[in-house]
DNA sequence: TAAAATAGTCACCAATTAGTGACTATAATT
DNA sequence: AATTATAGTCACTAATTGGTGACTATTTTA
């Protein structure tokens, strides 16, 4: 019969499961998706592990849950499509894509997302690709499309393998190697050249299309 | 005179250090890094995961010697750089990417080399980035600077972009997504569209080196 | 042919993992 | 205040994992 003089835990349910859900976002960034077990997420949270299966039915929900529960493309969707556009979006594409080099390489988290995504099949990922899929297609159609004409087709294709590779040199990047192609991706030198590389391919994809009107 | 009622089960112990190795590549290709644990490996080889410890000293040592043991960019290496060279390397390099495209789409196990290559830092992976960076050297040292000349830097930002497309999008198909941007790159139309970007971009690339001399 | 060396097997241990039943403690309801 | 609902704890099971000591079986050597 020992009194409990300690603080009296608080008892909320909902910042309970909201504790869960910033466990699995702290383990994802640290460690990656590979270490999202069910004792390690509950010793992170401070609570039983009874309670991920009480709240979300088994850690395969919660995870489910907490990628539900992310935005990740929140930096590419609306931050631009101004009306004013004069130059066909060239601007506007040279700055989408190199600030998205830059987000990438700042969120860790968004990494890991990325490389879950190449790993794993699962349905929440499923549906992360399939939104970036539909923001591109918006960024496509109301951009690239109209400029390009009969000749979206081969744009679509030289962003896509830019993207891609956006995507891939910060996965790449001080995993195993700092270089690719002789490049130090570690050095602001380096990442430099890599968006003015972006920059020039999109202006020589644009003086293409004009030469090609 | 032995009798062979029952099969003697054949006792070498270099042949069962080659099924160690093999069953680590069958699992790996089937299954992912992720996957090698040292029971199945034993399992797959059909041999007691004692011998393991035995012959290599643990999994760690039995996977650096499989990765060791195996050339991943043999099929780039020596695949061309033929002498007469007339175009600045561009038919070259078109050939080279192009091939690499398909390549690692055929090659799952390579694909699980570079999926494992910006997942898990290890010795050995780092030891296959430092290869591929040398293979890279030569051809950038041969075919690209020369005729880039004071250019060749932000040539070969661009050709990191590529290269690193080329990997991320046949790593990104048909796990959580079959498109990019639009493209279906399960279907050769789609996956034709991104090789003529390749070529496209790359003749982008020569076009203004040669009017900028 | 006997003995030494070693290829290979097997049973077992310890640690980690997912998952659950029974319980306690607190809050809400009457 | 007594009852009820439920947030949270804890101890346990079962399966999987990496790892090893002791053993058997085959080959080599003296």
């Amino acid at each position: 019969m020992e009194k409990k003089t300690a603080q009296p835990r608080e008892r909320n349910k909902e910042k309970s499961k909201q504790r869960f859900l910033d466990a699995v976002g702290t383990i994802l960034e640290t460690k990656g998706f590979a270490a999202l077990k069910v004792n390690d997420i509950a010793a992170t949270a401070g609570l039983d592990k009874k309670l991920i299966y009480n709240y979300f039915g088994g850690t395969e929900q919660l995870i489910e849950a907490y990628i539900s529960s992310k935005d990740f493309w929140s930096n590419v969707s609306m931050e631009a499509l101004p009306s004013g556009i004069t130059d066909g979006g060239l601007d506007i594409l040279k700055r989408i894509f190199t600030s998205q080099f830059d987000a990438v390489q700042e969120d860790k988290e968004l990494q890991k997302i990325l490389l879950w995504g190449i790993t794993e099949k699962r349905v929440s990922l499923q549906k992360i690709a399939a939104l970036r899929e539909e923001i591109g297609e918006q960024l496509l159609t109301t951009i690239i499309d109209p400029h390009f004409g009969t000749e979206a087709r081969a744009f679509r294709a030289a962003a896509a393998l830019m993207v891609s590779g956006i995507y891939y040199l910060n996965l790449y990047t001080d995993i195993n190697a700092k270089t690719f192609g002789g490049i130090d991706l570690t050095t602001e030198e380096g990442r430099q050249d890599i968006k003015s590389a972006i920059e020039m391919m999109l202006d020589l994809l644009y003086s293409r299309s004009k030469s090609n009107l």
